[in-house]
DNA sequence: GACAACGTAAACAGCC
DNA sequence: AGGCTGTTTACGTTGT
């Protein structure tokens, strides 16, 4: 099915590819840049009609208000102690230029200027210095404070910015109230991979949902209840208890398995594409002058883009997390460990997001039709250690300590192992001639995806798989 | 229609 | 006692 451009509640993404010099490489420019509404009409309803689906919710339920922010806080300094690695200390309290946007009015609903201006210098995929530390989604601020991204542009409290982020001028109340395109775990797993040390409390964790998407400050209070649903039910993530002693010791932390980070990746990823395409075709109403560089949309060169390309370029801005930059509380080791074949392992399966119990057969699972880095999967790299026999909750096999904390248990049918269909170079008999094409494009393939990797400074099995390829090559010969 | 993903509500227990 | 946190169950909606 083919995925409308626009949600129907006008929210849309904005991704941007830019192929490089080289066709495939794609070293730089792939940016990608949350999300807008861009349904002017939309955003000019009155709220009942922006809502969309969530009109549902009973308007007489209690609104929150956002007063998590002073907690916050206070809670910041909780995060990176205790049982967690110090990973705050590549913070770097900058202000981005996106504090200083707060006050910009945005002319257009579909002006990207302050997407361009602020966004993606911290989106896109250059050298190291362009991300001291790079999340998958933002330029995660290393004191959490509101300076990165998100929540400069779109803190209510410094407000009209929040609106621009939010779709700009005129309904901009109105599209401040808009549901998030993001579903609870991409919401939990944006906060807590923005926080400096990856980890944070469900009141931290509530707080920069309230701070980035303001729609919650006024949804009903069942919105947190979802939120602790989903720490408590959704494998991604993992509670980290608190050092003893601790003030405040109430509740834990939070944090994201990394092991099942790259479901969320891909979940993000699903979740921004489809609309993404929407850029392909110019919007209703038309950027204005200043919009953003050519980059940031496909349009043009990158309309041509297969997906599988755009999807290599996602993967490899989703996976902008140069190894050892972060530490992880939950995997010192390996926060994002790209020498680990199940780290660079994004799907195009969507049974593959991210939720509850079955992530872990969902990767094994990774359907590859057209993506490239699925491509790699099926040349052989999906991970053995992600095949795990009737892995529920966490697995038994690795730190335990966590794993026997949670003691998740299985949800009835929520866990049906996806049945695998590879799609290998292992073709119809007879038909060497075929095979033969379909291996080389195969390896074409692993080829483009390696040098997109190779590009981003990730030595990752693919090579072992090329060095097999080869091999085969050779072998064949 | 079956299924999965997701959202929401609610009950409950434990802790502070 | 009340609020918060965490777990669990149930059910509805939506998309595939």
């Amino acid at each position: 099915m083919s995925p409308a451009p626009l949600d129907d509640r006008g929210w849309s993404a904005v991704v941007g590819v830019t192929a490089g010099p080289h066709g495939f490489d794609l070293s730089v420019c792939v940016s990608v840049a949350l999300w807008l509404p861009v349904n002017k009409q939309l955003l000019s309803e009155d709220p009942p009609g922006l809502m969309g689906p969530i009109i549902g919710m009973s308007p007489d339920k209690k609104a929150e208000t956002p007063g998590a922010q002073e907690e916050r806080a206070g809670l910041r300094g909780v995060c990176g102690a205790g049982t967690l690695p110090e990973a705050e200390s590549a913070a770097s309290p900058r202000a981005t230029s996106l504090d200083r946007t707060g006050g910009a009015e945005d002319e257009e609903l579909t002006n990207l200027n302050w997407l361009h201006e602020n966004l993606l210098q911290n989106f896109t995929l250059g050298g190291p210095e362009a991300q001291p530390s790079a999340s998958p989604l933002f330029d995660i601020e290393g004191d959490g404070g509101p300076t990165h991204a998100l929540s400069s542009v779109s803190s209510p409290s410094t407000s009209p910015s929040s609106s621009s982020l939010l779709g700009g001028q005129g309904g901009e109340k109105d599209s401040l109230k808009a549901k998030p395109p993001f579903s609870f775990s991409l919401l939990i797993y944006m906060a807590i991979e923005q926080s400096p040390s990856k980890s944070l409390p469900v009141k931290d964790i509530y707080g920069w949902i309230l701070e980035h998407f303001p729609y919650f400050s006024s949804a009903p209070t069942g919105w947190k209840n979802s939120v602790r649903h989903n720490l408590s039910l959704n494998k991604c993530f993992r509670k980290v208890e608190r050092s003893l002693g601790k003030a405040n010791g109430k509740g834990s932390l939070w944090c994201v398995d990394p092991e099942y980070r790259p479901n969320l990746i891909q979940a993000l990823k699903k979740q921004h594409f489809p609309t993404a395409h929407a850029f392909c075709t110019p919007p209703a109403s038309p950027p204005s002058a200043s919009s953003p560089p050519r980059h940031l949309f496909l349009q043009d060169q990158s309309c041509s883009l297969k997906e599988s390309d755009i999807d290599a370029a996602t993967a490899m801005m989703l996976l902008n997390s140069t190894p050892g930059q972060r530490a992880h509380p939950c995997d010192p080791d390996s926060p994002m460990d790209l020498s680990r074949p199940d780290s660079v392992l994004v799907s195009s399966d969507p049974k593959q997001d991210h939720n509850y119990s079955s992530a872990p057969l969902q990767r094994c699972s990774s359907r590859s039709s057209s993506s490239s880095l699925s491509s790699l999967d099926e040349g052989g790299l999906v991970p053995h250690q992600a095949r795990r026999a009737g892995s529920e909750g966490f697995h038994s096999d690795e730190d335990s300590d966590l794993g026997e904390e949670r003691g998740r248990q299985a949800r009835p049918g929520r866990t049906k192992p996806a049945p695998r269909h590879p799609t290998g170079p292992a073709g119809p008999p007879g038909k060497k001639a075929r095979r033969e094409a379909k291996q080389e494009v195969d390896e074409e393939l692993k080829e483009a995806a390696g040098s997109l990797l190779h590009l981003a400074g990730i030595r990752t099995c693919l090579e072992l798989s090329k060095h097999s390829a080869k091999s085969r090559k050779l072998s064949r010969k």
